[in-house]
DNA sequence: AACTATTTATAAGA
DNA sequence: TTCTTATAAATAGTT
């Protein structure tokens, strides 16, 4: 986050990883320490370092207490009591929903990724090309969405404008009718484009006019 | 830390507690999940809202896992479980496993989709198109060089065919002219549309004649 | 939920 | 490591 933007994934220099691992390790146990406090939640940390040493964090009390606590708390689950079978199911099927996602993403990354060398059968060719094209709809959809936003917002943008122009020829007129010279010059203001701010030739100080 | 520095201590206003709440809790897991795979770190956090809501994150692995891995290490005594729970605390385990691993391949997809960036702006929608449409574009050339192996596969299986109708046409005829009887039947062979191995009248025993 | 003006965190360099 | 500093990211207050 500073001096360049870096991505996120395994930093190979170990050095830099360290040092990284350092600040960062620091920063976090004091988020979680900011977060506790400010917002009187209790909170658990513990960091394993590649290199398998423990650094930990409890904020109010023992981190065996707060593991307690995590133990009650995610058995219960949202404090339903459903019959412990139909969870067990629920979760298995949440499972298999979650596996055939993988699935889906697994073929279109191999796919994409390998530029095409990833899946050979027919069907699964199809069934990637629905999929993608399904994506490249929805990415049209939005895309005119944001494309008449801006639309909207021109339109606007050049009302204003046009007013502020108008404003401005009235202030001209007035000027030279009372300097009475160079009369000739700019009498019909429409004859430019329509100026944007910073192109107007004439320099507004007034907020008014900023977009 | 905008708009104004604040005081690390208990916000009063309870709504403002919560909104501040909300987001400092997704930035403390963004770190915590970015220093895991930035330093290969094992992270578990599990954060209690002051109104009991358990939230939580485990990296590489689920929380049960690291929460052994913790009790090891800091040599304290060990939690009992009864079976029915711990079957569902797997189960949980299993379902973290899965969502992490869909995370890092939605990250890897619109990593090469998009090239990094995000999804919301006018050129990176662009960017996205384009590259979803190569990709269909390669799928349908993909699936067109499947299909045209086919047909050359079934031309060739074709010409073998033909072949080995005429010598089997060629036997028959010589086995009929030993015999010397039923010589008008069967006369041409081409008649027939072209017989495929299982449909050909002629059984064929013979190995090099299978496809 | 979005939006910014600020503050804070931190990557790179010394 | 620790310090510095330019820059990225988080976020407090606002709409």
């Amino acid at each position: 986050m500073a001096r360049g933007k870096i991505q996120i994934k395994r930093i190979e220099n170990p050095v830099h990883r360290q040092v990284t691992f350092c600040k960062r390790r620091a920063g976090l146990l004091k988020k979680a320490k900011e977060l506790s406090v400010l917002c009187d939640a209790e909170i658990g940390v513990f960091i394993f370092s590649s290199h398998g040493k423990l650094y930990e964090l409890a904020t109010k009390g023992s981190m065996q207490g707060l593991i307690e606590r995590y133990m009650k708390c995610s058995l219960s689950g949202v404090q339903t009591q459903q019959p412990r079978d139909k969870q067990i199911m629920d979760l298995k099927e949440e499972i298999n929903t979650l596996k055939h996602e993988i699935d889906v993403l697994q073929t279109g990354l191999r796919y994409i990724s390998g530029g095409g060398a990833g899946t050979t059968t027919l069907d699964g060719l199809n069934d990637l090309e629905k999929h993608l094209e399904v994506s490249v709809y929805q990415i049209r959809l939005t895309k005119m969405d944001i494309m008449s936003q801006e639309i909207q917002s021109l339109k606007n943008k050049e009302g204003i404008m046009k007013a502020a122009n108008e404003h401005l020829q009235e202030k001209i007129d007035e000027q030279y009718g009372i300097n009475n010279t160079m009369t000739s010059m700019l009498t019909d203001i429409d004859q430019y484009p329509l100026w944007t701010h910073t192109q107007c030739p004439l320099t507004i100080q007034n907020e008014i006019y900023r977009f």
